[in-house]
DNA sequence: GTCTATAAAAGGATAGAC
DNA sequence: GTCTATCCTTTTATAGAC
């Protein structure tokens, strides 16, 4: 029964930053696994280990919270792509890097999570859903258009609109995969399983923007 | 204010199988808009224009009116492509017609709504879940990867792995269209730039399995 | 800033009349 | 089978003490 307790849970007496940080912590965990509307303050105030007039006094509602723990969280999806950009590596080697660290984030549990509720509450926080698409999809797109544009420069490939084949790539890449677990359905993929989806990815994009 | 009226609205002593389409047909309305925890049974019962104990009577809980206007609505996708088996037109105009049709169908605000809130409910509802899946995505990916084998049989193709080469197909066919959709990013996308993603997948497709 | 206690509203489900 | 009226729980948000 300390007076201090530094973990997510049990903010008592701590400094203010804290306390908001496990608030944000605890909001985050319950958002993502119960979804906006069954989520309760109460259930989240109980997590983060303190009073739901502490959660409002920090956040003073239920949708700027949730606002909170969806913006800023821009997914962090291939920090590797600028740095291939005029590399001197094997296409086939960047791309397949490209290809699993992309796959490898979206099959996280809570990347999952986080796309579920974006998807299920886009209609009613239209402008939460626009900046998670513009800090996360869209900049892996943007990220590797360049890089294919830059592939096509160079003449390894042949890509006539980099925007377009970058998102043909990554939609190849989540193929049934990511929609499986997106839904929940069956066991988790192999390592495996993913690997050779990868690849099989790779070698479409080497082939569909061969050099004639 | 006449006794009989035979519209989704008002369904007072008309015969309990059409109620029961009204109830449905209201329940799919507000489900889809939104979502299962935001609707309210009040708000079902009003919009079929029954009573909510009507609703109760018909379908018992929450739960099982939606189940109800989810299982059994299996997307009727690609009746196209059994048809397509064996036949002899051009796989590029094939795969064409099978690519735009799928397109269509998946932008269809309804399509994209049921979409939203099986993703939103799965943790809650896994088995609606999987059978969403199986009845719509994994149908369809199972009747592609029938006819790649087929082309691969008589020589026209050569596709190791049709399963995955289908999944590959639909997953550069939605790119990065039914994810802005899905999440209500932006307009909608012009006829031409659907054709565009559709042919660009096809022309994709063909030269990954070019035959050597 | 944080807590306990409470207000105020909404929604799922049921009872009983016709 | 259908309707009106009601119960009971849950949940957001606030008041007031320390």
């Amino acid at each position: 029964m300390g007076t201090r307790q530094a973990t997510a849970k049990r903010a008592r007496g701590a400094d203010p930053a804290a306390t908001r940080e496990a608030i944000l912590a605890a909001a985050t965990q319950v958002f993502l696994e119960s979804g906006y509307g069954a989520a309760s303050m109460d259930a989240i105030a109980q997590a983060a280990g303190v009073s739901k007039q502490t959660v409002y006094a920090h956040f003073g509602a239920k949708d700027a919270l949730f606002g909170a723990i969806i913006h800023g969280r821009a997914d962090r999806i291939l920090a590797l792509i600028p740095g291939a950009l005029g590399a001197v590596r094997d296409p086939a080697a960047t791309l397949t890097d490209i290809g699993r660290s992309y796959l490898d984030l979206l099959l996280t549990p809570e990347t999952l999570a986080r796309f579920r509720v974006v998807v299920a509450e886009c209609m009613r926080f239209p402008e939460l859903a626009a900046a998670f698409h513009r800090e996360g999809p869209e900049r892996a797109v943007t990220a590797l258009a360049a890089y294919l544009a830059d592939l096509d420069r160079r003449g390894a490939l042949s890509v006539a609109e980099p925007a377009l084949a970058a998102a043909q790539f990554f939609g190849a890449l989540r193929g049934d995969l990511f929609l499986r677990r997106l839904l929940g359905v069956g066991p988790p993929p192999t390592a495996a399983a993913v690997a050779a989806a990868v690849a099989a990815a790779v070698r479409t994009v080497l082939a569909a923007h061969r050099r004639d």
